[in-house]
DNA sequence: TATTTTTGACCGTCCGTTCAGTCGAAAAAA
DNA sequence: TTTTTTCGACTGAACGGACGGTCAAAAATA
């Protein structure tokens, strides 16, 4: 048998994972993906540079693992996931949700935007990025076309840009931007 | 006296700055900054590491050149640099402009979007973007305000989030992204 | 020849990753 | 109860390679 029950070690396990995780989420915000180096990271956490490679095989992967955790929970949040065909209000509240993840998730998006404008690092998540964006493609393209606007899928994309901008904006400078009054403008204009 | 002539020896200081600054738009935006080595540029340009550092001082001060004068030819493009208050043809135009740049500069825009993703390389260019953005956001607010719109300052940033977006989503897939059917979808939401 | 351009080996630094070994908590043996 | 054993968490020095930047010397030119 081993000295520790093999719950007491996947409970240390599962602690640990998510201090690294935190930490490096913090430490890739602040100082971009590439500018981030794994000392600090543990550093952070507390930890040897040794003990995180026990628990990630390499910094890609620790931070392939924090974008596909964020995404999995931004999906939560939206709760688009099981319809095809929603109403003008289920739009609405997509939208807002969306304007509301970027605001309480500020650290996240800045590691997104920082990952996805660095080519070799896209790389690594580009599929689960675009598994996570197609179907939110689908159910906008949907929408317009049932709104009857003349080019469905050139509206979605608009919409999807307009959100993207808008989080690049807000964590460019999120004291002055005034988040609040241009999700209303969005919503006016986009619905 | 020297061997060449002062005129000779500017000719070809010119071309050479030239030829590398090329270069590294080029391997800059294809890699990412931070992933492109100075070498790698040097390469690309056909001439030695050493003689890259005859031109220019440190990459930093390379990439800030590129930058700078990136953003030079797009005021020129876009072409509101003297007026305050604007029509509306004036701000189609504009709009219109803009389009055109991110499409016939790309690799610009790739490095561009590239660089004000990483905290640590932002900064050295972080003031000259303001400089350049400042008059815009000016001109736009002013548009809307005269116009009558409940909030222009809120207007504005939307709009210049819209177009971010746009460059986002443009340089991520060139081929696929409905640029033209875009700008008009904007236009009409906007103007 | 006189001068400038150009080269590329070299330097110091940093960083991701590895690994031989330590330590402590709990199980097993006494 | 006390001692011994075991196993996995944990450490940090060390490695190999890459990169920005330098400089002495070579090549090229008027």
């Amino acid at each position: 048998m081993s000295p520790r029950t093999t719950n007491q070690v996947k409970k240390i396990r599962e602690e640990r994972i998510e201090e690294i995780m935190n930490s490096a989420l913090e430490v890739f915000a602040e100082n971009g993906y590439l500018s981030s180096s794994i000392s600090k990271v543990a550093q952070h956490a507390g930890i040897s540079k040794g003990l995180l490679y026990n628990y990630f095989k390499s910094k890609d992967e620790l931070v392939k693992e924090i974008i596909v955790k964020g995404l999995n929970s931004l999906i939560k949040d939206v709760k688009l996931h099981e319809n095809i065909t929603i109403s003008e209000d289920q739009f609405v509240f997509f939208v807002h949700r969306s304007f509301k993840s970027i605001q309480s998730n500020l650290k996240f998006w800045k590691l997104y935007y920082n990952l996805i404008m660095q080519p070799p690092v896209l790389a690594l998540i580009a599929d689960d990025i675009w598994q996570y964006v197609m179907p939110f493609m689908n159910i906008l393209i949907n929408y317009y076309t049932k709104k009857g606007v003349e080019n469905p899928e050139a509206e979605a994309r608009a919409l999807i840009a307009m959100l993207d901008g808008v989080g690049l904006d807000y964590i460019s400078d999120p004291k002055n931007f005034p988040i609040n009054e241009v999700e209303k403008i969005i919503i006016k204009k986009f619905k």
